[in-house]
DNA sequence: TATTAAATGCTACTTGGTTGCATTTAAATT
DNA sequence: AATTTAAATGCAACCAAGTAGCATTTAATA
């Protein structure tokens, strides 16, 4: 049965028109089974410090723009990625930032209501950030 | 009148505990004229090159600091800053970030609406950000 | 198995932002 | 008004996230 998963994460990127790699299982894997948004620094402390900051960045573009996973940004200037297609046009979901433990939740329970913007403006995303302190500090 | 506006901008510093230089005035005259938010760049431009980037930096932590101004981040991964204090709890405002001209808007006008965070989670503050294109591009 | 296009893994670079420190300046004191 | 002092400035060096170029390797196809 975990070869089984294995197959399917690999289906997964075959899909999207991603060759098969080992840094990218291991890196979809992760998203998967990770419920949170990871930096660089947390990616590369869960993969190894030996994995390559460049094949890193370009894989998580990669996996973006095919929607697996999408990227927040809280003030922490710092990307985090998180598994699953960008929200967008009313089912998006607010993400919360731990400001003891800088842990991002991906909130997908909390619903958020459609905003309606001035004449003229073009809505295509939303992305809200909820900053506090989480239930595990 | 002119004078007496100035008077008002120094005035704003020193109740705040900042002494009244030329780069404060300068910076806050700024952002009290201006309804967007900025960026180091921005500022730069609007300022003259020759503003010394540490001073710069020191002074919007210090005016973010006494809720002079207060910063947003999109994913540009560049922190821009808009005048007025961070909103809080319910009372805050979406940023429109136009992904042409990428020029960020407080729309003061949109309420948003009062999010419920899980048990054991404590909620400080909430930015939400409004990709798009705006009326202008 | 040979081919080929794409992914990797280096190194070097760019740039937003910070830090340390000597110099200058605004405001308080005499 | 002159002196003092604590803070702001300006400069240079630095740090770290993210990008780019390019030779080498590897996954998929014929």
């Amino acid at each position: 049965m975990d070869l089984k998963k294995e197959q399917r994460v690999a289906q997964l990127l075959l899909e999207n028109g991603l060759k098969r790699t080992k840094l990218r299982l291991a890196l979809l894997n992760l998203f998967i089974k990770t419920q949170n948004a990871l930096s660089y620094i947390d990616l590369q402390n869960l993969l190894g410090k030996a994995i390559d900051k460049s094949s890193l960045y370009r894989n998580l573009s990669a996996f973006e723009k095919v929607d697996l996973i999408h990227s927040i940004t809280d003030d922490s200037n710092m990307s985090k990625y998180a598994y699953g297609p960008s929200p967008i046009n009313g089912k998006e979901h607010p993400h919360f930032v731990c400001e003891r433990c800088k842990t991002v939740y991906c909130m997908d329970e909390i619903p958020l209501e459609v905003i309606e913007v001035p004449k003229g403006f073009q809505l295509k995303k939303i992305q809200t950030i909820i900053k506090g302190v989480c239930a595990d500090c």
